[in-house]
DNA sequence: CCTGGCACTCAACGCGGGTGAGTGCCAGCC
DNA sequence: GGCTGGCACTCACCCGCGTTGAGTGCCAGG
């Protein structure tokens, strides 16, 4: 086990590393702390940090550098959350409050998280599968193609179109409606599978073909839209990286644009909770010298979807952390109310 | 006026920068292009050309390299449109083909559009004022509470929430659903407003209220989505750019964040057609070096978006013409199958 | 008007010594 | 045993310098 003052070092480490960009050695290490001992001292520590792989020198004779270890164990045991100040919360709420829908609401999201953290920030939309149902709409477009319109009560509206194998009259077609409204309005996606079950049986034979086909398009959207859709913002944010560009940047990039990478991303992160992922921890190759924070938010008190940013290892986690968090807390507040 | 030779030598600075990325002497210049004339001709054309402004030397006793003028020449002059060959078509149509919603129409247009060109790719979603009515739907959450659903003919859908004045029948709103129907389904958005001017006379007094509020919900949706939304993809193709990085990348992708202004920059190009627009020829500051080529598509043989490329003024303009070209056809294609 | 020849310019490259931050180790002290 | 000051060593970084070579402008001759 570490002692409490090689710990101390350890967080000195990260803290100036994470300001300066360079690797920090013990000197200039005691001269910014009052570590109260001298640098002989500290460099003992630092051998003792590296033997154990906290920390690492890019090249003999130079000073050291945090490595995935060392952060993790920064962020677990060193660092705390530092929360928002007043003025910060007010102006997340203020930026939030402005918002007309859901993309709206997402957007400036991903916008104000990408600004405080100033690093490139993610916002999943709403999921449909944790969501409830607010409405079930079909319209009649023509009278053997039917349009199905699906509204949640995140806001979210999801339409698909629906060929019948039989014309369907208008009174079946309100008569469905009416069923499958009273049947799945308020209940959760996840739910609607057995609720509308037996239906067809309570239909004439001839429109029961047209029945199945409606409920099976419903079912499909709602397994289809599982794949969920999300925001991402502040990828100018990137170039602050580091001075060699093109390998640093460039497989960020490719990361952030495959949808398919940032949602397993998320997923991956815990339910509840804020998750942080650094460097080799995230599983995709590009993202290797990158830390993902992440945490659910909810209109209610469940998560109904993830958000949070990608930023260099070299990150500040405290006021990262803050900021996701509060963010997050906002954001399920800002949905509840609409 | 220019002769055909020093046009020609144009042609060739041009097509050899844009493939080695340095600038290009005289010398190589006659070696990989049999001008016909020796390298100390082509210095006298060269002369004359820098002295025209076309080229210029980024220092003395350097090579030339085209400046935005000579560019403009260039593809107002010198290039044509380089096609798709049959088999790049097909593979785009392939593509295209297998979107299932709007939403899967654009963001596969963008992926597709960014692998053509190997450039940032640039998708409008269609316009509302300029696309037709397919249907409005006007559903009933609570006594007092209506949901307008509003479909167009390139399948997107905008809802809103209504709160009535006074609570509103369900005789009333089908009436309503079904007056408004007959006189705007299939009309185009920019006619709605006179279209449905008279349409509270013909109710009882009582629900003129909630008709009056329901039209105008419907016309402020027509004005607030006019601010058109857009996607962007194959950002990670800046990273190829040049080698001084920061400077180059960070304007741009500060920019491609500012929906504000690729809007805009889409927005200044002609309704038809193909335009080019090279590097301080757009207003936006950041985008000085980057050159934007765009052209509308639609689902008729009217443009109802546009869509486009942003990359280096240096860039292959013919192919990249040839496949935002291509591109936008065949865009037209699905949408007016759809 | 084109061409070969010539002197000139200057960014890029490679080399080499100097500098300094940082390290590891060790003997001595508390 | 743990902390400290001292010391020799390492090595990335910086700076100046000469070399190289692609490229230029100009000019006299065809």
């Amino acid at each position: 086990m570490l002692s409490e003052r090689r710990l101390e070092v350890l967080r000195a480490i990260v803290h100036d590393y994470v300001g300066t960009e360079e690797p920090v050695g013990s000197k200039a290490l005691t001269e910014r702390h009052s570590l109260g001992v001298s640098p002989a001292t500290v460099r003992n520590d630092m051998a003792a940090l590296e033997e154990e792989g906290f920390i690492a020198q890019p090249h003999t004779s130079a000073g050291r550098i945090p490595t995935d270890k060392g952060y993790r164990l920064f962020v677990d045991k060193l660092a705390g959350v530092k929360p928002m100040t007043t003025p910060e919360r007010r102006a997340i709420q203020n930026f939030l409050d402005g918002a007309v829908d859901l993309d709206d609401v997402v957007g400036r999201t991903v916008r104000l998280l990408a600004q405080l953290t100033r690093q490139v920030a993610v916002v999943q939309y709403p999921s449909l599968t944790r969501s409830t149902v607010r409405h079930v709409e079909l319209l009649s477009l023509a009278p053997a193609r039917l349009m199905l319109v699906l509204i949640t009560d995140t806001g979210r509206v999801e339409q698909r179109m629906i060929d019948c194998p039989a014309p369907f009259g208008e009174t079946s077609l309100a008569d469905l409606r009416a069923r499958l409204n009273s049947r799945v309005a308020g209940h959760r996606f996840a739910d609607v599978p057995q609720l509308v079950q037996d239906l067809p049986e309570a239909f004439e034979t001839e429109d029961r073909g047209t029945v199945a086909t409606v409920l099976s398009t419903l079912l499909e959207t709602l397994v289809e839209e599982t794949e969920e859709r999300l925001m991402i913002g502040g990828t100018a944010n990137l170039t602050r990286f580091g001075h060699d560009f093109p390998l640093t940047i460039r497989p960020v990039l490719e990361a952030l644009e495959e949808q398919v990478v940032l949602l397993k991303l998320l997923g991956e992160a815990t339910d509840s909770g804020m998750t942080v992922r650094i460097g080799h921890e995230n599983a995709h190759e590009g993202l290797s010298s990158t830390s993902v924070v992440s945490v659910g938010y909810g209109s209610g008190s469940e998560a109904v979807a993830k958000l949070g940013v990608v930023g260099p290892t070299r990150m500040d986690y405290p006021g990262t952390m803050g900021a996701v968090r509060a963010v997050a807390r906002y954001v399920g507040q800002i949905l509840a109310e609409s």
